[in-house]
DNA sequence: GCCGTTTTCGGCCCGACTGTTTTCAGTCG
């Protein structure tokens, strides 16, 4: 094999432009089945490199949507690192297809006119095509095509990343209670991805009930902070906010807000494979409900309500958000077969906790407080070690002068079934030992280990210095196992099959780290911990008190790899939890 | 190009909004 190997998302990216290019040339059908295959080899946790080898051309052809031709494709692309068919198509008409397509309102037809009579192929000339007003004179353009071209590109150039859904949530709060107030509104709720708990969003959809949507719309396109308005319907519209973000409001009445509902919330191709059974059962699953067609063509509304219904209706359990990607649970749902997802109520402890003992800014007493409040029954307190300088992290002595601050705090809440636990977040050392000894380490309730250094390891190195961590009888969790920060640091580089293997072997539990930036364990692998039977905690990772409420996040992280209760171990009561560690 | 309780050909999810149309194509989600 030669060739720089790509990764999944690499390879699942020149097929979504291939079928831009074939949507450019109005070809029918084929464009959707590229881009189906992209979302596919997209969301597989397995490379498409290793399926090959370990499987062939068969293997690949096993891929959802991926049939006797793309299937050789793939092979060329492991084989090669390269894609005739492609190249040839870039050739044909080169240009800079992602750049153009990030024009809100410029698609594949109007980007293929533009490269054919006034030869653009990129941002750069489309902006001063724009500028000298040769756009406008364009059949099927106009005047205002060429203002929304000019808007495009500014926004284009400022926009970046997706936002991290955790610190978004505050912001869209403050749109969803000025919509709220409204008197035409009866309910409104987040949809999309936002609703689906992905960790990252790329716009916000807002869905509300309102037999009277022309004042709620008016005001939405007309509230503080829109810096845009993109459309302006009756019941649809969309616009800019200050703040960055895309924002999508949609009203329907009350009979369909369920159907509603089902439909914005996504993901696309879980809609599309909900259609598919709904026009195999001979109706119709539109925005406005389930239909069914009663004699010469007149259709009546058999579901629409709630999403419960609409549901019920297509003889399938009820999913929940989280789980709607089209990822196997639409099968497991016609069948009765779904997970009972842990729920948001769920947890009864945090295992992960910084104080003022080290880089936390509250005291030992004051978390206990709040988890109090939160409902919970117990804390883990984890303080930085001593390897951590700049945190102030603790050696053996102030981990044991800890201890007994921890009996005495204890002493306060002894009549509230409330208990703070002796924990220590320990680093890992570049060769897999860690920087407190065994003997004190014994002395703790719940050891997690984690690493903070050497991310630059090769994959076996850094998975043996994991493995190493794990093998040893006094750590109890890992926690953020593979180190990613959201939109600034990648995760290093791990063979996570392997620490899976090794989390069942030694009974170590992997964590999933709630901060809204962190969520690692990703979803992809909490389902492989999930059907491995390895189990999982979710901690806040606390720095300060109002962080234990990211508790959520970490639970809507679990939902998403279809854990159940009793695949997180703070989830039970103390006595039960104490049991599941080692020794 | 893929896929199959309408199986190896003939289908392929469905609807809102805009701009430039004079009944609709393109784009988006």
């Amino acid at each position: 094999m030669r060739g720089m190997k790509l990764s999944n998302q690499e390879i699942a990216g020149i097929f979504y432009e291939i079928a831009e290019f074939l949507a450019m040339e109005n070809i029918q059908f084929k464009p959707r089945a590229y881009e189906k295959v992209a979302s596919a080899v997209e969301s597989l946790d397995e490379s498409v490199y290793d399926i090959y080898k370990k499987e062939g051309l068969k293997g690949l052809k096993n891929i959802p949507n991926v049939g006797e031709s793309i299937a050789e494709k793939i092979e060329e692309i492991v084989k090669t690192g390269r894609l005739k068919y492609y190249e040839e198509l870039k050739k044909r008409t080169p240009i800079d297809l992602k750049g153009l397509e990030k024009i809100e309102g410029l698609g594949p037809k109007g980007i293929r006119k533009l490269y054919k009579e006034i030869g653009i192929k990129n941002l750069d000339d489309l902006e001063k095509a724009a500028e000298a007003g040769k756009i406008r004179e364009l059949d099927g353009f106009g005047k205002k095509a060429e203002e929304n071209i000019l808007k495009g590109i500014e926004f284009a150039k400022q926009s970046g990343s997706r936002f991290i859904l955790g610190y978004a949530m505050t912001e869209i709060s403050e749109v969803i209670e000025g919509i709220k107030s409204l008197k035409e509104v009866q309910k409104i709720k987040v949809v999309g991805s936002a609703r689906r708990k992905k960790e990252t969003i790329g716009d916000i959809d807002i869905l509300v009930q309102s037999d009277s949507p022309k004042p709620i719309m008016n005001y939405f396109v007309g509230m503080p902070g829109v810096v845009r308005v993109y459309d302006h319907g009756e019941n649809k519209s969309n616009i800019r906010h200050k703040n960055g973000m895309d924002m999508d409001l949609r009203i329907l009445p009350e009979e369909s807000f369920g159907a509603a509902l089902l439909y914005f919330t996504g993901s696309k191709e879980f809609n599309i494979e909900l259609r598919k059974i709904a026009v195999k059962k001979g109706e119709k699953l539109n925005e406005y409900g389930l239909f069914k067609e009663i004699r010469n063509k007149k259709e009546k509304r058999i579901a629409g309500k709630t999403e419960e219904e609409v549901f019920e209706k297509l003889d399938m359990q009820y999913i929940e958000p989280e789980m709607r990607e089209n990822q196997g649970e639409i099968e497991l749902a016609l069948r009765n077969k779904l997970p009972k997802l842990i729920g948001y109520g769920d947890l009864k402890g945090d295992l992960q906790i910084q104080t003022n003992w080290t880089d936390g800014s509250n005291t030992i007493e004051e978390y206990a407080k709040e988890a109090i409040k939160l409902g919970l029954e117990y804390i883990l307190i984890t303080d930085h070690t001593k390897r951590l300088a700049m945190t102030g992290g603790l050696d053996e002595k102030g981990l044991l002068k800890q201890i007994k601050a921890i009996d005495k705090a204890n002493e306060k809440f002894k009549n509230k079934n409330f208990r703070i636990l002796k924990g220590s977040e320990v680093d890992i050392l570049k060769d897999g030992t860690l920087d407190i000894k065994d003997e004190v380490l014994k002395k703790l309730d719940i050891v997690g280990a984690s690493v903070h250094s050497y991310f630059n390891l090769s994959r076996e190195e850094q998975t043996k210095r994991l493995i190493k961590a794990m093998e040893n009888k006094n750590v109890d969790i890992i926690f953020h196992p593979t180190g990613r920060i959201i939109n600034r640091r990648k995760a290093y580089d791990l063979d996570i099959d392997e620490i899976i293997k090794t989390a069942k072997r030694t009974k170590t539990v992997l964590e999933i780290d709630a901060y809204p930036d962190r969520l690692d364990l990703k979803d992809e692998h909490i389902k492989k911990c999930v059907d491995a039977g390895v189990k999982l905690a979710i901690d806040s990772d606390a720095h300060a008190i109002p962080h234990m409420h990211y508790l959520k996040w970490g639970i809507a992280q679990a939902r998403r790899g279809w854990a159940i209760k009793n695949d997180i171990i703070n989830a039970h009561p103390l006595g039960k939890l104490l049991k599941f560690l080692k020794q």
